[in-house]
DNA sequence: ATATTATTTTAGACAAATCTAAAAATAAAA
DNA sequence: TTTTATTTTTAGATTTGTCTAAAATAATAT
């Protein structure tokens, strides 16, 4: 059905998400950067993909993906959540250790086998790190969320997902039980460097701004 | 762990397999046949694994696999079956569907993965086309089996597997209702083209010696 | 407005995997 | 044992994705 390289699901993949940060269009440099390569191996690659018509590539003007762009990177995204409620889910793997396989098996083409392990799954709407999971038309539900880091002194939030999926970020969260559905408060957020004291099941922590910046979350009790 | 590249892993594979059909060392012709490319692309790729020490080779002399690449190629098969095995029993896809599927799942890296995989299967011993799956350390367990083509007159067998891993082979024998496990009696040899006939839960049906030939029985009771 | 700096693109090369066509080696036949 | 046929290897190209270094363009500062 689809003919693209893995290399070309992946720019395309690093294309969309840069698109959903960036107001204008998306340059050259941090398309380089996000895929850990040079320039100049974008540029070659951006030819190719606006050969396709999956991109508008406009000489020194930066891209922007087309909708048809958008639908072959939302299929991958949607194979990369599933795969990752898998792994997760079934094989009981952590969710700072997932992301890695789920890069490769994005790439597994079979569409069927796709929806037959989604319907197995039972047809879940997030992965585990709070993304939302695209439906077969590329359809997702964005639930609005909000950064724990613009909360308020005294109130309770229910954390929904990162906005960072390092698993050197994971993995800290991790240390305080601090993942998706869990609920905190903040006890106290210090005026001189915005750090913030938060309250979990009656254990509290310090966390910096760096770290709640990237947590995110919805007002406790919020549909 | 490993750095093979998909493509070597592939050939490495058809090396394997071909070795256990051949007594001799494996030739240049019959690896192009298997891999449906050239003679020449062999002889490159051939140079390649030598040089990584997974095949013995010498010019106009043919292969052999060394433990090392037998390792290797025991690990991919190792992973397809696997894989097949979760295709059909979790995501129950037939049978003649999941080979190709399992083709590239069979890639993907992780082995922390296939073993919690494989203990979430149940550690199962053979694959849905009645292959043994190999262990860990690359053990597998050959069940001693017989054609069906060489089976006597009257006689009872189960079916274990299958000589010929074909989608089109695999859906004539589901027409049959013939699979692994299914248990078939010997109702008459023809003289003439070695064809027979057989009997399943009481209805009978006429195999050619093509046929007969690929599927692999054990005798009724035998463990 | 011009000079300086940063970004982006081209030019040219390279490694991996493939191909076709020609040369070399081996196997089979006469 | 020659001759002929088959198999295998080499030589030379091609495609994909990558790189470094240089040239071109755009952005920023003076
Ligand atoms: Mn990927
Ligand atoms: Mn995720
Ligand atoms: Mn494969
Ligand atoms: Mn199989």
């Amino acid at each position: 059905m689809q003919q693209h390289t893995e290399t070309e699901e992946n720019y395309l993949k690093a294309i969309y998400h840069l698109s959903n940060v960036t107001i204008s269009s998306v340059n050259t440099s941090s398309i380089a950067t996000s895929m850990s390569t040079t320039s100049a191996s974008v540029t070659d690659m951006l030819k190719k993909l606006a050969e396709k018509e999956l991109i508008n590539y406009e000489k020194y003007k930066g891209v922007k993906i087309t909708r048809k762009g958008e639908k072959v990177a939302l299929n991958i995204i949607r194979k990369h959540r599933l795969w990752e409620v898998f792994l997760t889910k079934v094989l009981k793997f952590e969710w700072d250790e997932v992301h890695t396989m789920a890069e490769e098996l994005e790439h597994v083409s079979s569409d069927e086998l796709i929806k037959r392990l989604e319907a197995y799954l039972d047809f879940p709407k997030f992965d585990p790190h709070g993304d939302p999971i695209p439906d077969q038309s590329g359809k997702l539900e964005l639930n609005d969320q909000m950064s724990l880091s613009s909360g308020e002194t005294g109130a309770k939030y229910t954390i929904t997902g990162v906005g960072e999926h390092s698993s050197a970020f994971l993995k800290h969260l991790a240390k305080y039980g601090l993942k998706p559905g869990i609920t905190v408060s903040i006890a106290e957020i210090m005026e001189f460097d915005k750090s913030m004291l938060v309250k979990v099941n009656k254990e509290k922590f310090h966390l910096s701004l760096e770290v709640s910046k990237n947590i995110l979350v919805k007002k406790y009790g919020a549909i």
